[in-house]
DNA sequence: TTGTATGCGTTATCAC
DNA sequence: GTGATAACGCATACAA
């Protein structure tokens, strides 16, 4: 079974044009010199037998692969769908492939492994790792052997290169503007280290910018998964509570819809700040005020960060910090009490 | 540069073990026989100097890369995030990988050619085709070539297989919902064949539908990019409409927007139903009435039928129409005039 | 069970 | 400008 119909070679291209394989390499490789005519001739005899180059064998002589390996943690995300689709465009600007791989859905650390061993067998020049929970630990030992760069968190590992947005800067934005509208009892659903290396420090980030402004805080720790119902609980359970902020729009949209079912208004009992800005929860028809991150940029920015360690270079911006944007929309307003 | 640390190769084990180069390849091929002993001295031998098969040099004599290529037009959103998650984390079942090529963002056909092409250099073994926009013709050359299917799209042509959700039956539901609602008077966003294979015959079926039960239906034709102004403009000068059904989530999204731009309510001045019912758009805090297609479904179905072709079976459902469920919302309502 | 030899499709290094 | 030939890392008949 397989084994179709076998692919012409540059061996059959060669017979066809009457020249010799040597030739035929040097025509599509674009290396050497070969006169017009003959090149024409070796074209056309690869067009009838509808010859494409094999990246594979060219690869195994040329120790080049020009792909790029990225592990994502899930791409059916926005976040990560945005991340990849940015990256690919970028690769492809530089003359790059990128061939991903996924944890296998579970949340093994073994599958993880697996998955950056699969890149490896693959050849790929160098790797990105997007994900928010791989801890540097794990990566090291493949930055080591591969130009390797983190996107999309903060990583500040001194032996791992990364592109990240300022998390800090996020949180602290949007604290400031909960405070501004007068806002000085805040929830603020805080995420462990463990659970989210993105969402742990933008989190802390808003309460202890809450807190220098003066604002009362109440942080809601706990799992991050479908825990919204009892975020909303929680916060209800505080009369004085005037504003709650989600470490994702996602989270945000969530509590959204339990507080729906709850029926309390937002923001007329309670304003909401959510984090992100990507994909389709950033539609005005929602209107979430949000701070935005420049996911293209961290992309493209991260793919150039791998492409210049591909030249060798040791780019002077190890850790890239790049600034995001609030958006206010329609979900924080002045408190009503 | 480039040129790293060259990785070691199974020689470097094998000289390691004290053994040949064939044991070393049989270790980690599984294939034929080695004795315990010897074996877990190769083991050891290449976990001492990092070793990882080299899956390109492997696929160069065993002419096999299990790796099926997915084309792809815009990876960034929901629906083909989805059916690329879909589709990867099947093929990783059935021990295939996925690499993913685009059209390079723009929408010249030879940009799609190009890309393609790639897939075959990189000695993909299928092909699974997901785009709305790319017809059968440009796809019938390759489906001669490659084992090909083509995904999310009703797509018929009798040299091509296809998995997809059934759009005759989503248009359907929907039309009949609204009718059964009480309405009488209802817009349809029409697309055309040319600008989207997907939307085009559900969009057809609405109003087909609609007429049939005996309903007055206007059709709003045009193109479908950012043109959601134009519609809600549009629909709202015939006073006498009381739902709009959009070809899609965004487009409904899109159009509700604008509707609450011009201070429409939905529904109580007009009802609006969408069609996807994928990623973040489907959240109940928005609650669009819509028709739920079973993305992963669809792209693990289309991963199984492409193994089924590799295996030189011919299935004999050749054409698989999946069928969705339909999703209402709050954004229909019986009509209120 | 283990080792030897050959070839996969391409590029690179030479002669010619 | 063109053509032989040797790698590249691995799998596999076949011989030992």
């Amino acid at each position: 079974m397989v084994e179709r119909t076998r692919n012409p070679t540059i061996i059959d291209v060669a017979n066809r044009a009457g020249v010799s394989k040597s030739v035929v390499s040097r025509v599509f490789s674009g290396r050497g010199s070969v006169r017009e005519e003959t090149r024409q001739r070796v074209l056309i005899a690869a067009e009838q037998l509808g010859y494409v180059v094999n990246a594979v064998a060219r690869a195994m002589v040329a120790h080049r692969t020009y792909t790029v390996g990225a592990f994502v943690r899930d791409a059916s995300t926005a976040f990560y769908g945005s991340l990849l689709t940015a990256m690919q465009e970028r690769a492809a600007f530089h003359g790059y492939r990128v061939v991903t791989a996924t944890g296998s859905g579970r949340f093994a650390v073994a599958d993880e492994y697996r998955a950056l061993e699969t890149l490896m067998m693959l050849q790929v020049e160098a790797l990105i790792v997007c994900s928010g929970a791989l801890p540097a630990a794990q990566i090291v030992p493949f930055a080591k052997r591969l130009p390797t760069v983190v996107a999309g968190r903060p990583e500040t590992h001194e032996s791992i290169t990364s592109v990240f947005c300022d998390e800090e800067e996020g949180g602290a934005a949007l604290a400031d503007h909960l405070v501004d509208l007068g806002h000085r009892n805040v929830a603020v659903v805080t995420v462990a280290e463990s659970e989210s290396i993105t969402m742990a420090p933008r989190t802390a980030a808003m309460a202890r910018r809450l807190r220098q402004r003066g604002a009362r805080v109440m942080e809601i720790h706990g799992p991050i998964h479908d825990a919204e119902g009892r975020w909303a609980t929680e916060t209800l359970r505080r009369r004085e509570i005037t504003a709650v902020m989600a470490p994702s729009d996602r989270h945000a949209v969530a509590l959204m819809e339990q507080l729906q079912l709850r029926n309390v208004a937002v923001p007329g009992d309670l304003s909401v700040t959510g984090y992100d800005g990507i994909g389709d929860l950033a539609t005005p028809l929602i209107g979430l005020t949000h701070w935005r991150q420049p996911i293209d940029l961290i992309g493209s920015r991260a793919v150039d960060a791998v492409v210049r360690l591909l030249d060798g270079e040791t780019p002077p911006d190890h850790h890239q910090a790049l600034s995001g944007s609030l958006v206010v929309g329609r979900t924080t307003a002045p408190p009503s009490r």
